[in-house]
DNA sequence: GTAAATATCTACTAATTCTATAGATATTAA
DNA sequence: TTAATATCTATAGAATTAGTAGATATTTAC
């Protein structure tokens, strides 16, 4: 139940490229200088988010990265899923691919599928309710009451 | 997003305590053997319920765990962060000690302090739905369905 | 067509957390 | 006094997460 950095980069990185006023194109240097994100690092963040379609890409001199999907349509769900896979607090509770898990055995008997299932629904409904048109919003709130100072905060 | 095996093996232990006939003091021994779970692990699992008070211990010959509170008083939730410690997506949105993250200026300037304090009580609220009781029940089914075979899945 | 700025890919290293084990000690009942 | 039990502290091993390195491909501008 923790956030990972892989997470907290990729929401950092998608409000930088949905903030009002930045450019249509932001190349990973300038997403990292101004999120203050390891920029390797953010490079394999960044993938992930172009394998999940939200955001896209374009090579060569002046290129970068900009939104796929409009903000209103993403969700914090989307997002966290896009880059630490999907949500299963068990391997029997995957919603699309579910195994049995090591010590189990079958998915029919084990009587803690049901209930991680339905934990793991609720954690979506609740990660679903943000999209990152409100991240953006929060976002922007935080820089104007900390005076414009800062793109991320450190 | 992922149950852990400390999690895991408090769930079974416990649902073993709280059987339809199960002898009143049970040992760490027995326990171990019925749940399929590593003695040695298993002790810091109980020991760790115990410091949360959900299981009370006698030592000396005959000695064992037994619940300590009544079942249908405890939530998966309360089992969970027994074991693994507070839900808190980040440190800014701990419950009871919320402190600033590693590279946050401050509480109050994060954008996500807000959107992870939300999201870790949709969290609980899912996990508290369910009791002890509950999960004693849906074990029991289990057995039953799996020919009373078993006391854990295998 | 060459150079510079960019994304992409593969592999590796370092750090941290999780899982499990070991061995000594304290307590209780018979 | 012995045997069965819980408790405590430390450590080892495994897995995951976080971060780094370096080579390659693509595009634009000159």
């Amino acid at each position: 139940m923790k956030l990972s950095k892989k997470a907290e980069y990729a929401l950092r990185a998608l409000t930088c490229l949905g903030a009002p006023g930045a450019p249509p194109v932001v190349s990973i240097q300038e997403i990292a200088d101004q999120a203050n994100i390891p920029k390797k690092f953010l490079e394999q963040v960044l993938l992930a988010l172009k394998k999940a379609g939200l955001v896209r890409s374009s090579r060569g001199k002046a290129g970068g990265y900009s939104l796929h999907t409009a903000p209103a349509r993403v969700t914090l769900g989307d997002i966290i899923q896009a880059v630490d896979g999907p949500f299963a607090p068990l391997p029997c509770a995957d919603a699309t691919a579910p195994v049995a898990c090591p010590d189990c055995v079958s998915l029919e008997h084990c009587w803690l599928r049901g209930v991680m299932t339905e934990v793991r629904q609720v954690v979506v409904a609740g990660c679903d309710q943000f999209t990152l048109a409100d991240l953006c919003r929060r976002a922007e709130d935080g820089r104007r009451r900390a005076g414009q100072a800062l793109m991320y905060e450190i």
